[in-house]
DNA sequence: CCTTGACTTGGAGTTAACTCCAAGTATCAA
DNA sequence: TTGATACTTGGAGTTAACTCCAAGTCAAGG
């Protein structure tokens, strides 16, 4: 598959593919005889793994580091598993972080809905500051 | 109460607070006869909600967008209400995104504690292009 | 009176994660 | 043969959201 391929199969940009490649996101991909990119569907799962990951705000640098250990073979196994669990927690955390947010959310929208003008309608009094 | 007093006990840096006011996220803090600034309650208030989206990862810009509406007045009221119900729309998708992500880290995780190798260790046969 | 320390401002610098660009090469249709 | 198109690389530019800094002011302690 070349690049074009998989950038539209994806959803990334060749732009963002080639980056991730060139940090160590993504292995390096095979050249065909003229250097062009020709990527394996293993290639492709583990793109799809990687894009997931962004998407849910795993950071670059713990995902090369996760890459770089597979590289390195047997050995490496329970340190990646290690990250793949510190990644989880923060997931978690971070999830409860965004559904405290949502509620508080609701809730103001619920006073919107009531008409019940909300409380820092207050703040309307530093209106003539602006 | 101080910005540094303000800093301690909601959690952002007087840096910071100096910096949301500036760009509108928090409405203008009253100063005293030498120029430093004297938050109230209401002001506390207002900042420790910012705090708590922001955390959630909803955009400055688009709480900016709201202060400046309720400085506006009543008949903002409407489109006040739009904005939170299109931030709690992005919540929720953020929130399953990180779900899906979750999920598959929770799947990874017990292929490794299972001894079940996972399969991107075929990635290994990359290695040597290291 | 002088220094210390907390504050002020406007502006420059930083970080993560892309995103774009220039210069070069290869392939392919006309 | 000659563009046009798609790719390559290394490096520069961008964006959001801070974070830091320099230069200045001011109140209080010694």
């Amino acid at each position: 598959m070349t690049i074009a391929e998989v950038s539209k199969k994806i959803g990334l940009s060749p732009d963002t593919l080639r980056y991730y490649e060139r940090i160590g996101l993504i292995p390096r991909v095979n050249r065909n005889g003229s250097g062009i990119r020709n990527y394996t569907e293993e290639d492709c799962k583990w793109i799809e793994f990687i894009k997931c990951m962004r998407s849910a705000g795993v950071q670059v640098e713990a995902l090369v580091e996760y890459v770089t250990l597979l590289q390195q073979g047997d050995e490496t196994i329970e340190a990646r598993k290690q990250i793949l669990i510190e990644q989880r927690e923060k997931l978690l955390s971070r999830i409860e972080e965004m559904e405290r947010a949502l509620e508080r959310l609701s809730f103001k929208i619920k006073e919107y809905e009531t008409k019940l003008i909300p409380a820092e309608n207050k703040l309307k009094r530093l209106a003539h500051n602006l």
